[in-house]
DNA sequence: AGTGTCAATTGACACGGCGACAAGTGGTGA
DNA sequence: TCACCACTTGTCGCCGTGTCAATTGACACT
């Protein structure tokens, strides 16, 4: 936090990240991030040891400046488990359209190299206990429906809400962001909340 | 049908199909489909223009001896809504295990190469078709959930039945596949099916 | 025998992208 | 003045895909 040029490392991940966006996570190379950078190829390897670790490091980045975290208080702070349950969702069918471009070039990589994939995986397993929060409080309210056991119902949600799946959603079936974060709320609701016995 | 070496073209997919069999659809590359079938590596590109052909016509293969047709016969051939649609996933979901490899490998492939991905997305909206079909025969029986209108239903059938949704539970979330066949077809019936009024 | 054809082989090569390495260069502070 | 630092320049190796040209061996026709 001192010379003139604003650190050279911060840099390089806001090119990285500009052209993920820009590519919607497809073809960005080294050497375009370097460009980009306004930096040499191998400057980038004096800061990120690896393609993978570069791809980690943006997203990373991105959690922090699109505030991954402050995402889900309203989450944390329901009080009924539907309560919760929708707070999860909201947040998290709102951050996906965010982070897409990174988590899409992360996944290629996963197939490929260890590091990405074990990234890639610890991500989603946080994701996942913000999902089995969700179907902890609502079992806690006796509101989860008895067709599933807790571990089954968040491996349900945690698949209602994949990267993959809001892909196929909104970019194949051309579903809008509204139409896709109402029908998967709506059928989390379906999936998961106690069928109410009359009213 | 008379050569004592029963045909290159033939050999080549079948140690195509066992490579992404014993690799889950990693890491086969040209050369090693090649040795595997007891021929040079140039004697595939005589065969295949590319790596991304190879594959296309692997699963092609893999579809005409896993007999991908005869499959969903009993799905047509059911008379109620319900009945269609129970049996398209039984049908479809007994059939992912099968093309996983194959499926992974072409879905790898489909982030650089156009035709890798022409040729998985026809595959994907033949498949859309039969989620379709279910979804209009419930509908013509009256038992389709009104909270989705038949499109959205397909769409949603269609997500549900992934290939990565498969890949995630059964994979990752570790569920068997029978719990996997069991599961998506209830929850199949929760998001789609009308439900009774009273009994 | 002689000729043509066809499938396949051999070996070499170009290319793109990642990653490593070595020898500079230029600015800063002790 | 010297040393250090971040960065540059240029070069190189590796890997996997895809191409090309020359050759071989089997068969078929005449």
């Amino acid at each position: 936090m001192s010379s003139a040029q604003p650190d050279t490392r911060l840099r390089i991940l806001k090119a990285s990240l500009e052209l993920l966006e820009a590519g919607q996570g497809q073809g960005v190379r080294m050497a375009d991030v370097a460009k980009r950078a306004g930096v040499s190829r191998q400057a980038v390897y004096l800061h990120f040891e690896s393609r993978a670790e570069l791809l980690i490091q943006t997203t990373l980045y991105l959690d922090d400046i699109a505030g991954s975290q402050e995402r889900l208080i309203p989450s944390r702070e329901a009080t009924t488990g539907v309560a919760r349950l929708d707070a999860f969702i909201e947040a998290w069918t709102a951050y996906l359209p965010i982070i897409y471009p990174s988590a899409r070039a992360l996944l290629a990589m996963r197939e490929t190299d260890e590091d990405a994939a074990h990234a890639w995986d610890q991500r989603m397993r946080d994701m996942r206990e913000g999902c089995e929060a969700a179907v902890t409080a609502l079992q806690r309210d006796g509101q989860l429906n008895p067709a599933h056991d807790p571990q089954e119902a968040t491996d349900l949600l945690w698949m209602l809400l994949s990267v993959r799946n809001w892909e196929q959603l909104t970019r194949i079936s051309g579903w809008s962001q509204e139409a896709y974060a109402a029908k998967i709320r709506s059928s989390a609701h379906q999936l998961l909340v106690m069928p109410k016995a009359s009213k």
